[in-house]
DNA sequence: CCTCGACAATCAAAATCTTCATCGTCTCTC
DNA sequence: GAGAGACGATGAAGATTTTGATTGTCGAGG
């Protein structure tokens, strides 16, 4: 399997090359978009990690050309923390998926593999709703009836997860797995603390009431039948 | 290859269970010390993950018990947070490795893994130094000129990481990596402000100044020439 | 030797997260 | 249905982390 990566800056450059290729594959680094349009042309790679910040064609341009001569090529690309319009035009312009700067490099080699694996990806629906409640995976942005919530990282992770299994009830542990990457504890309440802080903002002002606590059990988000 | 869970909290002994077992071992469970001490003498375990914390016997009383007729049986305690002379007294004791709750599942699973692969580890070093300074791993202890220094979660995975790899330069990609699990970043600053945090409380009041800044490559921790 | 630009250091404010103690409420038992 | 005990909710303090702006410093080029 061939990657082509074109990204300017050389630390994140070789870092990507030295990862990827530890991982197993045979990668290309280019460090413009003149460079990384011309080699993705070739027709060698199965797939290509791009930079939106480029000088000389930026990522977006690079995109549009591409998929003109090769509309099956894998595209995963990187885009600044806010740049979160970037996202959503990127995936408009064809590319497969989209990775946030900065992120852990298990994350994107995820993502790699599920392009290799599947080629080119049918994009996850990108909103979750729940009643009136909505959150735009792609903007990382929250409504409820219209009105936009803003979210810290936690809640954040702790709302996706709820919506991800609507319906189910999710015991505190599998919560504090999931959002803190830790199990096994008995003695703290961060996960209570934390469900609340979420309701303070998409529960309180707002009918129906979607994060229910079971008792001895944890909590489900659902709209109550 | 199988294992015996000694864990009285019910949540966290079927977690456990379910996790090992998902994980392919054959997994048993007790919830108390005396079945743990008989079921662990069958000799049928390759390992044993053991609570300190139990109703009846305690953790260590089993673990001696057990080490009469057993001296060769891998054991994996868990401790609580605080109780951080456990851990010193367990490993005395003879337990192998041992785990701080609250810990991510793939923690355990991956001590599990090395245990059961070279069987009764030998214990790390639980001590690294770079001229007068001092970490203790197992208790979690810094010192300075025997002075204790007290640090912050960040502060001080740090700092490990700078003196397993002592006189390595550390770009700040790696940095960020590894104590952050984010890469790729350009615009944050979180590395130098940790590492002016770590500095303040082991280098500014000392000599001489271990950690060192290696302009336009990142950090060293080393004792000057 | 001086100046400029890149790179680091520093500082303080703001945001976030965790902990802890207390209070309320549900459920089981008698 | 009253009481006890477990479980969850709540509030607020405290600690930690992140951000952003500012200041300082090094090194290359003129």
């Amino acid at each position: 399997m061939k990657i082509l990566i074109v990204e300017d800056e050389p630390k994140t450059g070789s870092y990507l090359r030295q990862g990827l290729g530890e991982a197993g594959y045979v990668v290309d680094l280019v460090d413009n978009g003149f460079d990384g349009l011309h080699q993705a042309e070739s027709g060698e790679y199965d797939l290509v990690v791009l930079d939106v910040m480029l000088p000389g064609l930026d990522g977006w341009q690079v995109l549009q050309g591409l998929r003109r001569g090769h509309p099956h090529l894998a595209v995963l690309f990187l885009t600044a923390r806010d740049q979160v319009e970037d996202r959503v035009k990127g995936l408009e312009l064809g590319a497969d998926d989209y990775l946030v700067k900065p992120f852990a490099f298990a994350e994107l080699l995820a993502r790699v593999r599920t392009l290799l694996r599947r080629g080119r990806a049918p994009s996850e629906p990108s909103v979750l709703r729940a009643a009136d409640l909505e959150v735009d995976l792609l903007r990382r942005r929250v409504t409820r009836a219209g009105q936009r919530i803003e979210l810290t990282a936690k809640e954040y992770a702790l709302l996706e997860l709820f919506l991800r299994r609507r319906g189910e009830v999710l015991p505190r542990s599998l919560i504090a797995s999931s959002v803190w990457d830790m199990n096994f504890d008995s003695d703290t309440n961060v996960v209570d603390v934390a469900v609340r802080r979420l309701r303070l903002k998409i529960d309180n002002d707002f009918e129906p009431r979607l994060i229910q606590t079971v008792r001895g059990m944890g909590y489900v988000l659902d709209v109550p039948a």
